[in-house]
Parts: structure tokens; C-alpha cells; sequence
DNA sequence: CTAGGCTAATTACCTAAGCTAACTTTCACA
DNA sequence: TGTGAAAGTTAGCTTAGGTAATTAGCCTAG
């Protein structure tokens, strides 16, 4: 059977999609830079930390597919902002665990309720099911993401 | 009427959103380090240069949304690529009309070919409709991208 | 039970791509 | 025609990605 989307389809979504991201992205970059004090990729590595449970360095890393020493540096500013905490990992000398603390949750919890953020204010401008698609949409690429895990 | 949609819903979504998106922007560029020989932003300039047609560096910055010396910057590595071109604006002395050129288009017809690339690869595991929401998905973050353009 | 190799984390350094500030050239108009 | 604003660039800062090299801890073969 003939595919419903044929490959020229596919290939020319996936060029729109990539270009609205990379401009959103830089969206989301800049606004971050004015106010919340966490950048964009600062807050998804604390919002993976919390989501994840305790975990190592390593494992961290491959979730948000970085290399160890991206995290490294990237772990290290959320300490000094003092919104994680690391054990040693009782399994491995070499390693630590790394979990988010109360002022952490305090502060992803605070994020979760900015409406003035960037996405939070457009959101507000459109229909229901135009929001609808656009949550779904996230909950898609998060899976695309995993899906490549190997 | 009580909103459809409350606001909790809304930054709770754009948290979820604002994480996707991030994350697979920077799969994006990690992808494109590998072969594509263009970054995902110079990309999506040259995109935008050739859907907006001879245009200003200053006109270009603001369709993508960044300050003039970050587009002088993409844009001298463009042209050091030999894909765009720069004649003098004839209305104004201190600016200058970009175009992509014939090798730009080639390229930009090239990536949208790609089936290879990161999005490409993993959109052809979606079903029709998933794919479909993300193509919905990436015409509203360019409207909403646009639609703050003042 | 230890030698050698593997792995986790870190450090040091490079690059891309945002930004602001400051400078030059040109424009516009009072 | 002189002055202020605007376009583009240059210089320099920051963040966040990467690789290579180092250190410390783990594990296994002999």
C-alpha cells in the first residue's frame, strides 16, 4: 500500500518543523536571558533531574543526549544556584547521585506558573485545540527523542 | 464562559512545550555538526532569506528575531560559503540587498531532501496524523513567532 | 591479589551563536 | 548645511555545545 505521507512530505515537515524550533528555541534563549535567572537548557536539565529521580552524572547526560562534560558544567551551576544536591553513589566510588532539593522544586514549581513566559503568553492568544495540538506536539518530540535512546 | 482552557493548563503546557523544544534543538545542532556543513541556525536564515527575497541585514534580524551584529555575523558565513549574495541597496547607501544564490538554492533543496537528517529519520516512524500534529505544531510557533513581531 | 584495561567525572581548551557597546558611514530634515 | 538618528560592522562578553587528556575507582585474567 502506498504510504499516506510519502517521503517528499515527510522530508519537507521535518525542514519546517526543524526551522520553527531552532527560532523558537533562540526565542526561548533570549527571553531567558532577561529575568528567570535559569536558562532555558538549565531548566530542562533541572526538570529531567526531578523528573528522573536520583541519577548519576552519566546517566543524565545521555537522557538529555549531551556529553559527560556538557553536564558536568551545566550540574555545576545548578549546585552553585543551589537547586540540587549530590550524594555519592553508594554502588560506585567514582560517581555521585544527583537530586533535585526543596529550593529546586520551589523554583521549577515557580517556573511551571510564570504566565508571562514567552510560550505561556502566545498560548494564551489561541484556540483551545490549537493549544491542544501544540501539547501534543511536545509530548511527540519528547518520545521521538527517547525513541533514539540507543 | 469559564475558559476552556485555564491557565494552569496553559503553563503547564508551555513548560512541557518550552523543554521539547529545547532538548530537540539541541539534538538539531549536535546532528548538524556531524555532515549537513550547516549549522540548524544558518540554516533557517537562509530559509528565511530565500521565502523573504532580497532583504536588508536589519529586516532579516528582525524576521529572525536577533540583534543586527549576530546577523552580520550568519550572514559573512553565508556568504563565505558562496550561497547567498549582497548587492548595494539602491535606496539606501548603507545597506545592501541579500539573495541566495544558485548554489544557496541547490543546498536548501538538498537538506529539504535529506532523509537522513534527525527529524527526517524519526518522523518516518509516526503515524500519518502524528505527523500531521507536528506539522500543525510548526505553523503555529512561526505565527507565534510572528504574531509579537512589533 | 595485583596489573592492566575500562569507565565516571572532571579539567582545559575550541567553536558557534546569542548579546551590548562603540564606531563609521549615510540619511533626513530643521 | 549641521546635527541627530539609523544601518552596518567591529570588538569583546557569555553560554552551551564539542573533543582530548587527566584522575580516580572498578573489575577481571592470570
Amino acid at each position: 500500500m502506498a504510504a499516506r505521507t510519502p517521503d517528499t512530505d515527510l522530508t519537507d515537515t521535518a525542514s519546517q518543523l526543524r526551522n520553527a524550533i531552532v527560532r523558537t528555541s533562540r526565542a526561548l534563549r533570549q527571553e531567558a536571558a532577561g529575568e528567570s535567572g535559569l536558562s532555558p537548557n538549565q531548566t530542562a536539565v533541572l526538570a529531567s533531574i526531578n523528573r528522573s529521580g536520583p541519577v548519576t552524572p552519566s546517566e543524565l547526560a545521555d537522557l538529555e543526549r549531551v556529553k559527560r562534560p556538557t553536564m558536568t558544567r551545566t550540574l555545576a551551576c545548578l549546585e552553585r544556584e543551589g537547586l540540587i544536591e549530590r550524594t555519592p553513589d553508594p554502588a560506585d566510588g567514582r560517581s555521585s547521585l544527583v537530586a533535585v532539593n526543596d529550593a529546586g522544586r520551589e523554583r521549577l514549581a515557580r517556573l511551571r506558573r510564570r504566565k508571562s513566559a514567552y510560550l505561556a503568553r502566545r498560548l494564551r492568544k489561541l484556540d483551545p485545540e490549537e493549544v491542544e495540538t501544540l501539547a501534543r506536539a511536545a509530548a511527540l518530540l519528547e518520545r521521538m527523542r527517547e525513541d533514539e535512546q540507543g
